[in-house]
DNA sequence: ACCTGAACACCGTTCAAGT
DNA sequence: ACCTGAACACCGTTCAAGT
């Protein structure tokens, strides 16, 4: 009656358990246990927990929508795909999570990256800009991500971060203090829309890194960061 | 002969196991352990690990250099207070996802917004302007140290992400495959800088949000993200 | 009242023993 | 050859039983 085991099988009911109850929610043994079979026969189809990971987070990303809309500009599109990343990210918790480690290069990750990477060369972006800009773009919508999922919700009065910024001590963090109103402000909508802009902007104004085109000259070995 | 229990102490303990072993490498059962009691005690000076976690950054945080250098003008004040904090959050593996979650709001965590919002203040900015930039720089800064934390170091050929991108078929990625050199370049460093000069470029160049000063209006209740 | 050993309910991963 | 039950080495947290 059970059917029988497979990756994709094993993929879709660690995403549904993702899902439905977050990073800690979703474990081999209980994707092994709801396909009525013991955990170690998981390591026959996944080398384990963190390519596991992997592959839920590429079988999310699938449901990005990358085209943009139509007949819109390119910022707007760039946008749009950006929203549709983190409306993705935010509909199963922890996905976020998973997008901001070293396993976030599947093959949907590379589509949007490919997709963003062609709207802002559309915008005239010499291709080092738009190759460092998409980055930081995606690193980004990745961060709000994390923050939202981890339930930061700064217009909620009584989310901790909210009850901090207005019980700090005028004396001690005077600024903090009076802005505390403005740093609460706005959803996570318009913040989005803000915060967008603003790396576009930058990433439009800002001189491109110097070696434009050039192979980087062999870095010196320093402790890199 | 040994020491009395204290909150102190199993801070103290705490931070050191997560600077020596990462995020996984820290628990509370090896710092009862190594205090030479049960895990069971640790409750009594502790809530739980959450709260053991939060008390844990911001220990650490008391170690970002606030005072942005002398003499130099706010954006390069700005920079170096997020070098700093960067720096920090890298010197102990796990620290930064600390950092990216509801936790990270103590004094010293307070201590860094003012600061910045003080040097942002400093360049003219509104203080609604402030208040949000100060939250994309901190978020981006954030997000930088959980990145490279987890070994994501793209100027390493052997990587993951390196692999990735050189690996990616030239027909389905076109633009990634023109673009891999230029994505793979440059040393955290030169894309830190960067990147904090994007962000107040920005940020000087986008309108305020429409309610500067102003109260928000109660915010119709739609699905918030 | 304070402290804690032992237990409870979980993990990921391995491996010997089965088919 | 493939599969897996049981074991191993861990977790955070609770609680009854001690002092």
């Amino acid at each position: 009656m059970k059917q029988p085991l497979s990756r994709d099988l094993i993929v879709t009911e660690a995403l549904a358990q993702l899902t439905r109850e977050g990073l800690e929610g979703m474990s081999l043994r209980k994707v092994a246990a709801a396909l009525e079979t013991g955990p170690a026969s998981l390591y026959a189809y996944v080398d384990d927990l963190q390519a596991l990971q992997a592959l839920v987070l590429d079988r999310a990303l699938a449901a990005v929508d990358v085209s943009g809309g139509r007949r819109r500009g390119w910022r707007e599109r760039v946008k749009a795909v950006l929203d549709s990343y983190v409306r993705v990210l935010l509909a199963s918790p922890g996905l976020a999570q998973l997008a901001m480690s070293p396993i976030a290069v599947g093959p949907r990750a590379l589509r949007i990256l490919e997709t963003l990477l062609g709207l802002l060369e559309e915008g005239g972006l010499t291709q080092t800009s738009a190759a460092w800009a998409v980055d930081l773009l995606m690193l980004y919508g990745t961060a709000i991500g994390v923050e939202q999922s981890n339930g930061h919700n700064p217009s909620d009065p009584e989310s901790p971060s909210a009850r901090a910024l207005s019980g700090a001590p005028a004396e001690e963090y005077p600024r903090l203090h009076a802005a505390a109103e403005e740093l609460l402000a706005g959803d996570g909508e318009a913040r989005f829309s803000w915060a967008i802009d603003v790396l576009i902007t930058g990433v439009l104004q800002s001189p491109a890194p110097k070696w434009v085109g050039k192979r980087v000259v062999k870095a010196k070995p320093k402790p890199s960061r």
